[in-house]
RNA sequence: GGGCCCGUAGCUCAGUGGUUAGAGCAGGGGACUCAUAAUCCCUUGGUCGUGUGUUCGAAUCACACCGGGCCUACCA
C-alpha cells in the first residue's frame, strides 16, 4: 500500500464562551471536530485539536458580579465543568487552554505590535450614550426610547420594532438606561480601530481563491462586505471591562473578539511548552510564504464573518500563517425546532450523559453531518431507531452473534474464503476517508452501514448456529464463518473508530489488539486468539429519552438565569459576546439581603397562575396607611378587586391604563377594607426606597399568562 | 426588499444530463432463532414542488412561479 506523505495538521474548534455550560448545540462542533482529528491521526497523520474558554467580556463580568465572586473564579468553576463534559463525551484535546491566560496575553501584544507597524491602528472619538448613574457607556441594546420615526415606545437603542426604522441611539426620543433607569447623556469616548480597508484586495482575494472558504461563504462575502470599502474594526472597549489592557493605551481593553481567536495561538504555545516544538512550526510561514502546516477552524455559521475576515487579516498583517481551511456548520435543532427549555429540548451536555451514551450522539451527529452550513436536527424518535438499528442491531450485532465460538479456537489459521467481502469493504476504505477528508461523515456513516448489512447477509446465508449444532466435523467450517464475521466486524470498527473510539477499544479487546492505523482495515486477521464477548452497547430505551427531556425541563429550571445576561439559546459555537455591551456596577446588597428561596419545581411554579393585566381603577383607601385600592381587568370583563401595598409610591391617577402582572389565582383574602382577589407583582429589597410595579413589554395584553 | 440554500416513497435522505429513479427507517408478507423484541429474504409505496424552455435524452441544465429554511436590511 503507498503511504501517503505525512500531513501536520492543527485543528480548532470555536472557543466556548465561560458563561455557561456545554449543550448539545455546542457539541455539534466539538464532536465533528474530534471525529475529523481522530480520522486524520488514524490515516497517520500528526493532528493536534487545539481549543480553550472565551473568558473575558462584559457578560463575564457581569455575571461574576451577581454571582458575588471574581472573575477568576467564574471562569476557573466553568472550565472545570466545560472540560469534565468535553472528556466524557470521549472529545480528547490535545491542549484545552484559556483566552486569560499569560500566553494569550502576550500574543495579543506581538499581533498588536505588527498592525500598529503597519498603520492599521486609528484613534477616534466616538459619540455614545452614557450613563451617568452606572458610570459606563450603553451599548446600544441597553438604551430604550420612542422611535424618532414613528413615535412607537419602548424601543432599541439601534432599530424599531414597529416601523422598521434603524438609527443612532442619539437620536431616540426620551431614552432611558436599561441598566439604571437614569436618562443617558451624549459623550465622546476614545475608541481604537483597525483599518482592515488596507487589506481588502488581500482579503478579497483570500476568501475567493485560496480554498479556505466554502464558495457559498465566499460569496456571501463578496456581497456583504467586499463590495465596498470595509469599515473600521472597533477593537478597544474602555473600563470597566473584563479582558487584557491595551499596553500603549491605558485605560483602553481589547474587545474580547481580539483576544478570543489569538486564543487559538496561544493554546498552541502552551502545548509546544508541553509536547515540544515551535509555535512557528504551526502558525508561521516558510521562506516561500507557505504556511509549515494546515490550520483547520470548525465554527458555527454565526461567527463567520469574524474567522474570514477580521482574523485572516490580523493574521496576515503579522506575516503568520492563514488558515487552510474554515469549516462552516449550521445550528442545532431539536425535533425540528429551535432548543427550547419549556420543551425539555434544550438539553446539556451533562443532562445527556446521566442518561445516554455519549456514544450514541457521537454516531447520529456524524450521520447527519454532511459538511453543509445547514442546520443539524437531532429528532429525538429518529435518534432512538438510527443508533439502535445501525450501531447496536447491525454493527455489534455482528460480533455480539458469532464471536462466542471463537473463545475457545481463535481465529482460523488462515482467512477463509469469504466470497470477497472483507475485499469489498477494504476497497471502500478510500472511498470512505475521502467522505471523511471532506467533512461529508454522513456518506462514511452510509458506506460503513452498507457493509455492515452485506456481513449480516453474510451470516444469515452461512448459517453458522446450524454447524455448531452439526457437531465435530462442521468445527472447522464454523471457525471459519466465525473468523470472517468477527474480521468484518473488526473492519467497520477501524473506519468507526474516529466517530467511535470506545467501540475501538473494545473491538481491540476482543481481538487484534488497539486499532492504531486506517490500514488495518485492509488486511484480515487470522490465527489470534479471541477474548470472551463483552456487550458493546446498549439499545437506547423511549423511557430513557422520556427522562432526558424531564431532567431538562428540571434542569434548566433549577440553574440560575439571573445575571447571566447572555444566553446561547441554540448557537453551536460561541465566542460571540453581545458587541460593544457594558455594565454597571450592580450592588450585590439586594440579593445579600434577601438570599435566594429554596428550590422549587417546575410543578411548584405552575401552580402559580401569573397574569398580564390592566388597572382600569385606582383609588385611594383613606384610612388605610399603605394600601391602595385597584380595579385590575384580566381581559374580556373579567376583573379583579385588588388591595396592593403601594401608597405613596405610586399616584392611583398615574397607574390608571397601565399593564401590570398580577397572581391570578391566589386565593381571595378579606382585608380591613374589604376582600382582596389577586396580588400586584412588585420588587422591593434592601438598598432601595420604594416598590417597584413590574411592566411587560409593549404588545402584551391582560390575561397572558407569565410563564 | 436583497442574498443564499432546500423542495425526490409516510419519515430521513442518496442520486447533479444517459438504460425501467435508489437506500435506511416505518408499513405488509415470509424465513431464521446465533444475537441486546437483534438478523435475513420478498413486498407495498414516487407524474423527482409547478410550469416553460435547452437537448437525441432532464430529478439532474436555464428561466419563471409556488412552498419551506437561513442570512441580511446600510450593524459588526
Amino acid at each position: 500500500m503507498p503511504t501517503a506523505p505525512q500531513r501536520r495538521l492543527l485543528v480548532t474548534s470555536a472557543l466556548p464562551y465561560a458563561n455557561g455550560h456545554i449543550h448539545l448545540g455546542h457539541l455539534v462542533e466539538y464532536l465533528q471536530t474530534d471525529i475529523f482529528v481522530r480520522f486524520q491521526r488514524l490515516r497517520g497523520h500528526q493532528a493536534i485539536y487545539l481549543c480553550a474558554d472565551d473568558t473575558h467580556g462584559t457578560a463575564i463580568m457581569l455575571r461574576a458580579r451577581a454571582e458575588g465572586r471574581s472573575e477568576q473564579e467564574l471562569i476557573a468553576a466553568m472550565r472545570e465543568a466545560h472540560l469534565a463534559d468535553f472528556t466524557d463525551f470521549q472529545i480528547a484535546f490535545d491542549h484545552y487552554g484559556s483566552t486569560d491566560s499569560p500566553a494569550n496575553r502576550r500574543l495579543c501584544g506581538e499581533l498588536w505590535q505588527a498592525l500598529r507597524e503597519r498603520e492599521l491602528v486609528v484613534t477616534r472619538e466616538v459619540q455614545q450614550l452614557y450613563d451617568p448613574e452606572a458610570g459606563v457607556f450603553l451599548a446600544d441594546r441597553f438604551v430604550k426610547g420612542t422611535c424618532p420615526k414613528c413615535g412607537g415606545g419602548d424601543q432599541y437603542g439601534d432599530a424599531c420594532e414597529q416601523c422598521g426604522a434603524t438609527y443612532a441611539p442619539t437620536e431616540l426620543v426620551d431614552p432611558v438606561s436599561t441598566l439604571s433607569g437614569a436618562r443617558p447623556e451624549v459623550r465622546s469616548a476614545e475608541h481604537l480601530f483597525v483599518t482592515i480597508e488596507a487589506l481588502h484586495e488581500f482579503l478579497a482575494q483570500w476568501t475567493q481563491d485560496s480554498g479556505a472558504v466554502d464558495p457559498r461563504i465566499a460569496n456571501y462575502l463578496n456581497g456583504h462586505f467586499l463590495s465596498e470599502p470595509l469599515r473600521d474594526w472597533d477593537i478597544s472597549r474602555p473600563a470597566p471591562y473584563f479582558g487584557f489592557e491595551i499596553p500603549d493605551a491605558p485605560g483602553q481593553y481589547w474587545y474580547v473578539w481580539f483576544d478570543a481567536p489569538v486564543g487559538y495561538m496561544a493554546a498552541t504555545e502552551e502545548w509546544c511548552q508541553q509536547q515540544g516544538g515551535r509555535l512557528e512550526d504551526w502558525w508561521g510561514r516558510d521562506d516561500a510564504g507557505n504556511p509549515r502546516a494546515e490550520i483547520h477552524h470548525f465554527i458555527g455559521k454565526d461567527i463567520v464573518y469574524f474567522h474570514t475576515l477580521f482574523w485572516p487579516a490580523m493574521l496576515e498583517a503579522a506575516g503568520l500563517a492563514l488558515p487552510t481551511k474554515v469549516r462552516v456548520h449550521g445550528f442545532l435543532t431539536v425535533n425540528g425546532q429551535k432548543m427550547s427549555k419549556s420543551r425539555g429540548t434544550f438539553i446539556l451536555a451533562r443532562t445527556y450523559l446521566e442518561h445516554l451514551d455519549p456514544g450514541m450522539l457521537r454516531y447520529y451527529y456524524a450521520a447527519k453531518i454532511s459538511g453543509g452550513i445547514d442546520d443539524l436536527d437531532l429528532n429525538l424518535e429518529e435518534f432512538t431507531a438510527k443508533v439502535n438499528a445501525d450501531i447496536v442491531g447491525k454493527v455489534a450485532n455482528l460480533a455480539s452473534r458469532t464471536a462466542r465460538w471463537l473463545t475457545a479456537s481463535g481465529l482460523s489459521a488462515v482467512y477463509p474464503d469469504d466470497g470477497g467481502l472483507f475485499a469489498k469493504a477494504a476497497a471502500d476504505g478510500e472511498a470512505i476517508a475521502a467522505a471523511y477528508e471532506a467533512g461529508d461523515f454522513a456518506r462514511a456513516m452510509r458506506l460503513v452501514m452498507q457493509a455492515a448489512d452485506r456481513a449480516n447477509a453474510y451470516i444469515d446465508a452461512e448459517q453458522p448456529w446450524k454447524l455448531a449444532k452439526a457437531g465435530p466435523e462442521a468445527a472447522g467450517r464454523l471457525q471459519d464463518v466465525a473468523s470472517v464475521a468477527v474480521n468484518l466486524f473488526r473492519q467497520l470498527a477501524v473506519y468507526l473508530a474516529p466517530v467511535l473510539p470506545r467501540l475501538a477499544e473494545q473491538a481491540g479487546t476482543l481481538v487484534g489488539g488497539p486499532i492504531r492505523h486506517w490500514a488495518e482495515a485492509t488486511r484480515p486477521l487470522a490465527g489470534i486468539p479471541v477474548a470472551g464477548f463483552q456487550p458493546l452497547a446498549r439499545r437506547v430505551e423511549q423511557a430513557q429519552i422520556e427522562a432526558l427531556v424531564a431532567a431538562s425541563r428540571s434542569a434548566v429550571e433549577a440553574s440560575p438565569p439571573a445575571g447571566s445576561p447572555v444566553t446561547h439559546t441554540s448557537g453551536a459555537s460561541t465566542m460571540d459576546e453581545t458587541p460593544a455591551a457594558f455594565s454597571s456596577a450592580d450592588p450585590a446588597a439586594p440579593l445579600e439581603a434577601e438570599p435566594l428561596a429554596e428550590e422549587c419545581t417546575i410543578d411548584d411554579f405552575g401552580k402559580v397562575d401569573l397574569r398580564v393585566a390592566r388597572i382600569v381603577a385606582a383609588e385611594e383607601v383613606p384610612e388605610a396607611r399603605k394600601l391602595l385600592k385597584l380595579t385590575v381587568s384580566l381581559g374580556g370583563d373579567v376583573t379583579r378587586t385588588v388591595f396592593a401595598g403601594i401608597k405613596g409610591f405610586h399616584d392611583p391617577a398615574a397607574l390608571v391604563g397601565r399593564l401590570v402582572v398580577v397572581v391570578a389565582n391566589l386565593a381571595p383574602r378579606k382585608m380591613k377594607f374589604g376582600l382582596s382577589e389577586g396580588m400586584v407583582v412588585a420588587a422591593s429589597g434592601a438598598g432601595a426606597e420604594g416598590v417597584f410595579l413590574l411592566s411587560p413589554d409593549t404588545g402584551a395584553l391582560p390575561g397572558m399568562r407569565l410563564r
